[in-house]
RNA sequence: GCGCCCUUCGUCUAUCGGUUAGGACACCAGAUUUUCAUUCUGGGAAGAGGGGUUCGACUCCCCUAGGGCGUGCCA
């Protein structure tokens, strides 16, 4: 059904909320694949088993289904090169770096992460690059055996040649060229067997015959790594293609401590999808003048992948509100309209489990936009007089909501327990009583200190939104301190 | 530190040696609107700095400054 053979796809990795970043590189492989009439396929990449879980991940897929672009092949929907989870695929890897490993162009380490550690911070110290000394480089295949037999823990890392440069063709970039004194001895395979994502990649990308690599900006210094696990595996590497990064307003990476990087915080605002990639869509396309509200076939229609910019955008809100409100007044009729408020509303069961909440304490029904209200708020209008009420003065307020806030950002579980745990182990860290620490927390979350159950109403807005919301109130809160 | 990369209004961008440097978001003002919003009209707002090359540079080259990414048994 491919007429063109391009392959091109989104591998993301549920080590954390969806990110917009995600949403942009694959709303880029999406473009690229109808443009060229080819796959747009999807895989996880959960190598790193610390810190995958089946919820990112679950979240991650709904996110991407949430932006309306659709993959032919994918952990979900199956296809001909499955498993599309690379946890599932442990087994493929090993021949191939076994082949490396036997070739000469990979060798076993056991050094310790202290070691490692240790040896980076001379270097540092000492004003030089850190890499790796090449300790474990000549062990001899008797001393390997052993010492694997022995149960000591080691890794594969791949041998760099010594001199010259690795020279490549970037689709964004152009000619690039990285010298190889410049690049790492790679670990190719960890102590617990896993690959890296390096490793898994080149090969993944490989069995899945991906013609084209668009990813972030930030892979561009690995690619000689990459185009040499090619060589030693005796294949063809894929057009690599690196993108811009959309950065926060300081210009530095779109990171979620500057700004809502969530996708779920921009479904849960009530951003359409439709607007939110026809926003990151104006990343890739250049409008000099003329129309900027496009939907996926017109965003489609002037793509073009051989003028990309290599600047980073900065993440402007102002410009995705105004499409978002186009959207929303332009090109949906009213009944439309009313399905998306409706659909909206009841995603994740916000309102009606809010809703639930309320009855316990509600006297008339007319209550129930001041007491639920804050479920569907994109912004609860917090004040310094919001926070007047409390027995906490600011300076204290302030250290409570910036404690929980570092806090909640550790947890990897988010549900009605975890947060109260949670909150129940930061107020004996801090040696307050939890009803101390939770007035605060009421007021930022609901905007009100009358409002519903707080773990609950946390728990079902979502981490995403309770981390923007904390983030205000402390810069309200914060604003009060200056002036008390 | 080292490697790679980037640099036009506050923001996103057009310009591919000759333009009053254009458009959009945001902002401001006016008009329409029962209010508000929408919509319409108008306005202010930019080539980081310094050297070259050239009859002529935003555009080509060099340097400086500023910024970004990378430098993990994370992706």
């Amino acid at each position: 059904m491919t007429s063109s053979g391009v392959r091109v796809r989104i591998a993301p990795s549920p080590t954390g909320e969806p990110h917009v970043g995600t949403a942009y590189i694959a709303l880029f492989n999406y473009l690229f694949a109808k443009k060229m009439g080819g796959e747009f396929i999807l895989r996880i990449e959960d190598t790193d088993a610390t810190r995958s879980t089946a919820e990112f991940e679950q979240k991650v897929l709904d996110a991407l289904k949430w932006t309306g672009l659709k993959w032919t092949e994918g952990p979900d929907v199956g296809g001909p090169y499955g498993p599309y989870r690379q946890s599932e695929r442990k087994d493929i890897y090993a021949p191939y770096v076994e082949k490396i490993v036997a070739a000469g162009h990979g060798f076993r380490c056991f050094c310790t992460p202290e070691r490692l550690t240790e040896m980076r911070e001379a270097q540092r110290a000492a004003g030089k690059p850190p890499k790796y000394d090449g300790h474990c480089l000549n062990l001899t295949a008797e001393e390997v055996t052993s010492r694997m037999a022995s149960g000591e823990p080691s890794v594969v890392r791949m041998k760099i040649p010594t001199e010259g440069a690795c020279k490549f063709v970037d689709g964004v970039y152009g000619d690039v060229e990285i010298p190889w004194d410049a690049v790492d001895m790679q670990v190719l395979l960890k102590a617990d067997g896993m690959p890296t994502y390096h490793m898994a990649n080149v090969v993944d990308d490989h069995l899945m015959k991906i013609t084209h690599v668009a990813r972030g900006e930030e892979w561009l210094a690995s690619v000689p790594k990459h185009i040499l696990i090619y060589q030693y595996l005796g294949l063809e590497p894929p057009v690599f293609m690196h993108l811009s990064l959309m950065r926060n307003a300081d210009k530095s990476k779109l990171s979620k401590r500057k700004n809502p990087t969530s996708i779920s915080y921009y479904s849960a605002l009530g951003y359409l999808p439709e607007a939110l990639m026809n926003f990151l869509g104006l990343f890739f396309i250049q409008i000099a003048e003329g129309e900027e509200l496009l939907d996926m076939d017109e965003l489609t229609a002037k793509f073009d992948p051989e003028n990309l910019s290599k600047a980073g955008a900065i993440f402007d809100v102002q410009k995705l509100d105004w499409l978002n409100g186009r959207w929303l007044r332009e090109k949906l009729t009213q009944e439309q309209f009313l399905a998306r408020i409706f659909d909206w509303a009841s995603e994740n069961s916000r309102l009606t489990e809010g809703l639930k909440l309320a009855q316990s304490r509600i006297s008339k029904l007319g209550e129930l936009p001041q007491l639920a209200g804050f479920m569907l708020a994109s912004d609860v209008g917090l004040t310094p007089a919001s926070f007047a009420g409390l027995k906490t003065q600011p300076a204290e307020t302030l250290e409570i909501l910036q404690t929980v806030s570092a806090d909640l950002e550790k947890m990897i579980e988010w549900n009605v327990e975890s947060i109260e745990a949670e909150l129940r182990a930061i107020s004996d860290r801090m040696g307050k009583k939890l009803r101390v620490v939770t007035p605060p927390l009421f007021v930022a979350v609901s905007g009100s200190q009358r409002s519903l159950p707080l773990f609950d109403s946390m728990a079902l807005l979502g981490r995403s939104v309770v981390r923007q919301r904390l983030k205000v109130a402390a810069s309200v809160v914060a604003s009060m301190v200056g002036s008390a």
